[in-house]
DNA sequence: GCCGTTTTCGGCCCGACTGTTTTCAGTCG
């Protein structure tokens, strides 16, 4: 059992025992141990044989002891027993907001409820409000949580979404009667909400192709299969259709299920205009809808299609009838930024507030990646739950970032760590720090994470007023909305983003697969008005800096070519860049 | 459960907000 695994073990009995109403510091040694387990250096098999994991700090007597149980025989007799002490829709009940160990305790001690759907009935039945410490607002809050779960359920990340698409799609390929595969839908055109999987195959045998997608590890239940298409239920709940088509048919059915059925329907009144007929089977010379082959307009590509039909070329991401159509009649569109263009992100956290790895780990893992800068972007001390840096330990960080860069030059690596924070934006728009400090820093992230129920007028000010300090460089995940789980919170985002252009500031693309944000939706206005993205990981472990990928693909759905993203930049170019701002109000 | 020139008990991370109360508990970041 390795480190991750043991860490989230500990995790896992620290929430158990908050259920159970231990004591909550008692619990707080268990996330602790958690991790300063994971970031120390020193591998966990030789701690356990050298009998040296007391050396860390957070792990005692009792943890040592547990720690090595798992280690050397793969299972904790203590979690088991606590596992099976407390009712596992108990755990699920933490998910919804407004919920924690204490009601959660409450209402299992109280009313005996022990699952979602009993909490549910027992809203309806209105016996939550009468329960001390609960009443009439808690419980409809509670009902409209329980729905809005219902809700998503059926809804999903990209990040997991491209994660369970991957292996079939690597399976499907690998399959001798494939020709050409493709996922296309919402997935595709890489939306940051997947509903359900779309995956396209073109095959000389298509019912051998359903049997083999149906028979994949990981389905879970087959819920339809016919001669040309099938849909599965996969683990993690995600549902996947398959349609397979002759290889003639591959281009036509590959834009017609990619969409956006907005997209689509634009294009088929432009066939429709030039004397054609667009569906999934192909584009005809017809006034009427057919399959007729004789009448069949030959393409082989997409790229053929748009041809066709008097376009350029139009990228996936960019098919959702934003105007992309009118673009596509004059000139090729304009290249879009891909993720091997990204050289590093501006935004991220280390063991010295909430991220999991050391400056030193960090560091070494992003020149092993080939990026050529990375920021560690801490957060400030009004952040009190992720540990936030006051102006001692920022200088103190300063100067620890400043002797492993030395020491990374001096080994002859081509990369730079810079030194950061990500500043919480307080009550009207002042900063946790002031200038002073801000201006020893080389890049300065301003976020917002409290007073989120401020009204919009309010925050819209704050965040403004952010973006008017000098020393600020970007504005982080602009309207604090968690995917699936939180709403944005209310800001006009417009007045923002002129507000950026004014000061020059830039705009972060918070590619967390949580977060995207800034949406996409806004990105060719703020494009429009000169205002800079960039993309970053908002790392806290470093397989997060896989992050530049999806944030790159939300950034194309937002029309962001190479040029409008600052950390295309190579480091000297950078390095200008960061001085830009506040040169000018300087002088 | 951890930690300690406050060494074997008594601390341990703060502050805003919400909804419950009638002075505060629980949740969240």
């Amino acid at each position: 059992m390795d480190k991750e695994q043991v860490a989230e073990i500990l995790v896992s009995i620290g929430t158990l025992l908050e259920l159970k109403g231990e004591n909550p510091f008692k619990t707080r040694a268990y996330l602790n141990a958690a991790r300063s387990l994971e970031t120390s250096n020193e591998s966990l098999g030789r701690l356990v044989a050298e009998n040296r994991l007391g050396e860390i700090k957070g792990i005692g007597e009792a943890l040592q002891k547990k720690i090595t149980e798992l280690v050397q025989t793969g299972k904790l007799a203590y979690y088991e027993e606590l596992k099976a002490s407390v009712p596992p829709g108990l755990l699920e009940m933490l998910d919804i907001p407004g919920l924690g160990p204490k009601k959660i305790k409450a209402l299992h001690d109280e009313l005996g409820i022990q699952s979602v759907e009993q909490l549910e009935l027992a809203c309806k039945e209105d016996k939550v409000a009468a329960l001390r410490g609960f009443g009439a607002k808690t419980q409809a809050n509670l009902l409209e949580g329980i729905q809005r779960r219902r809700l998503y359920a059926s809804k999903h990340l990209l990040d997991d979404a491209l994660r369970t698409a991957e292996p079939l799609l690597d399976n499907l390929r690998l399959h001798p009667d494939v020709i050409r595969c493709s996922a296309a839908g919402s997935l595709r055109r890489h939306r940051e909400i997947i509903g359900d999987i779309d995956l396209l195959v073109s095959a000389r045998n298509p019912a051998g192709i359903i049997d083999y997608f149906t028979t994949q590890p990981g389905v879970l239940n087959v819920l339809a299969k016919g001669q040309t298409k099938a849909s599965v239920l996969l683990e993690g709940g995600i549902q996947s259709d398959l349609r397979v088509v002759s290889d003639r048919e591959f281009p036509f059915a590959l834009m017609y299920f990619t969409g956006s059925k907005e997209h689509n329907i634009v294009l088929r009144q432009r066939a429709i205009d030039r004397g054609l007929r667009l569906n999934e089977y192909g584009l005809f010379r017809s006034k009427e809808e057919t399959r007729d082959p004789k009448l069949l307009v030959p393409c082989r590509t997409e790229e053929d299609i748009f041809r066709e039909l008097g376009l350029h070329d139009i990228p996936p991401e960019m098919r959702e009838d934003m105007g992309e159509i009118v673009l596509a009649e004059k000139e090729p569109l304009p290249r879009l930024v891909q993720w091997s263009d990204l050289k590093g992100s501006l935004h991220n956290h280390s063991t010295w507030s909430d991220g999991h790895q050391t400056l030193e780990q960090i560091a070494a893992s992003m020149v092993e990646l080939g990026l050529s800068y990375w920021a560690i972007t801490d957060h400030s001390k009004s952040s009190f739950q992720a540990n936030g840096l006051d102006a001692a330990r920022v200088r103190k960080q300063i100067q620890e970032i400043r002797d492993l860069n030395r020491r990374l030059a001096d080994e002859g690596a081509r990369f730079r760590l810079f030194t950061g924070s990500e500043v919480d934006i307080l009550k009207e728009g002042k900063l946790d720090f002031p200038d002073d400090l801000l201006a020893e820093l080389d890049v300065v992230v301003a976020s917002a994470h409290q007073r989120l129920a401020e009204s919009e007028a309010e925050t819209t000010k704050r965040l403004i007023r952010a973006a008017e300090n000098p020393w600020v460089h970007m504005l982080g995940h602009l309207t604090g909305r968690l995917l699936l789980e939180r709403e944005p919170y209310k800001v006009d985002q417009r007045a923002v983003i002129d507000a950026c252009a004014e000061t020059g500031t830039w705009i972060e693309l918070n590619a967390s697969p949580m977060r995207f944000d800034m949406d996409w939706r806004q990105w060719p206005y703020a494009r429009s008005k000169g205002v800079k993205c960039v993309i970053n990981c908002d790392a806290h472990r470093f397989e997060h800096a896989g992050f530049l990928r999806l944030g790159a693909g939300i950034a194309r759905k937002g029309w962001l070519t190479k040029e409008d993203v600052i950390n295309t930049l190579p480091l000297p170019k950078l390095l200008q860049e960061l001085k830009r701002k506040r040169a000018r109000v300087k002088s």
